[in-house]
DNA sequence: AGAGTAATAT
DNA sequence: AATATTACTC
């Protein structure tokens, strides 16, 4: 698989055993590690200066070397980075880039002088990381730089996280709908936007595709069975997404001032269908009024969720929303 | 910066 | 099969 890895571990393997930096410099080292790889060979070569210097004097003593001999040593040594310039022994010796490349994680190993720099997990160790990911909802995210490095667990749109989306979409209007809103709206902890995003982009292909049966079909998809849509099935797709063109079916949500609408939220959607729909182009919600409800952690539902870590069928983890009353 | 889309990767 | 990621355009 990685040979970068191995190239690493064997260097590192070779600097314990007092074999400092011979092959650091061979071709084998692709050219993106040479930074990092100087850097270990300095720390390693400045963490043996003092024995060199001492073995040094002892020859000079004894008459087997000449003074002049060993000015090349201390020459040298002047030229080096100073420890301050050099990166810690615990610190990974290669990017996160090239990490998440290579699926390599940062351990955060209690002992940075005998722990390897760098260490290949296992799959076992890969998951059992990853899995606490789920859960840490709240990390200030200050100091916890390996915590980019480790990928997240792929979402599960189960049909209530569906739901959520669809109730989303439809208080903003297909028009306003777009992933940060909706992500904001949606108000599911741990939910990106890229995970909306991703989620819009085969809704709205569903969509498309359903607008070619709604007029000959019920409008609730008894026509559109593949598989392949079986989640959004899921969720009734409200009428008006389905004609666009019609009835102004965009930013239908009447003018109602949010605020009111506050810890009402399950009444929301029988209410706002007796509303008829806004004249053409008045906006719905300027986004002035919408930011304040959104700081407030409004959204379409009662209660927020969680986004939690789980393991699905094929043994990965996997982030699902586990019920939180409103569904 | 972020949205939309298609293609591609996992 | 479902979801993520990427490259590109707007």
């Amino acid at each position: 698989m990685s040979e970068i890895p191995l190239v690493v571990d064997c260097v590192n393997r070779s600097a314990q055993k007092g074999n400092y930096g011979g092959t650091l410099g061979s071709p084998r080292v692709p050219p993106l590690l040479q930074n990092e790889m100087m850097m270990f060979k300095f720390s390693a070569q400045l963490s043996i200066v003092p024995s060199i210097l001492k073995y040094q004097k002892s020859k000079i003593l004894l008459g087997e070397m000449r003074e002049e001999d060993s000015n090349w040593f201390a020459k040298w040594e002047e030229e080096l980075p100073s420890p301050k310039e050099l990166m810690h022994l615990s610190q990974t010796l290669i990017t996160p880039n090239l990490a998440i490349a290579f699926d390599i994680q940062n351990p955060n190993t209690p002992n940075p002088k005998i722990s390897p720099l760098v260490h290949t997990l296992s799959s076992a160790e890969l998951e059992s990381n990853s899995a606490e990911l789920g859960g840490m909802a709240g990390s200030s995210g200050v100091g916890d730089e390996p915590a980019r490095t480790q990928k997240r667990p792929r979402l599960v749109w189960t049909p209530q996280l569906h739901k959520r989306f669809v109730d989303a979409v439809a208080q903003l209007g297909i028009k306003n709908a777009v992933p940060k809103t909706i992500m904001q709206l949606m108000s599911v902890d741990g939910l990106t936007r890229e995970n909306v995003a991703s989620h819009l982009q085969k809704y709205r292909l569903y969509l498309k595709r359903m607008q070619g049966f709604s007029n000959s079909c019920s409008v609730y998809g008894a026509g559109v069975d593949p598989a392949t849509y079986h989640l959004f099935a899921s969720s009734p797709v409200p009428a008006h997404f389905l004609h666009p063109g019609r009835g102004n079916s965009d930013h239908y949500m009447p003018f109602v001032p949010v605020v009111a609408v506050i810890g009402h939220a399950p009444q929301i959607q029988q209410q706002y269908r007796h509303f008829g729909s806004p004249p053409n182009g008045v906006p719905f919600l300027p986004r002035q009024s919408q930011q304040p409800v959104q700081r407030m952690g409004t959204s379409v539902h009662s209660s927020s969720s969680v986004l939690e870590s789980a393991t699905a069928a094929n043994g990965r983890k996997v982030l699902t929303l586990f019920p939180n009353g409103d569904d």
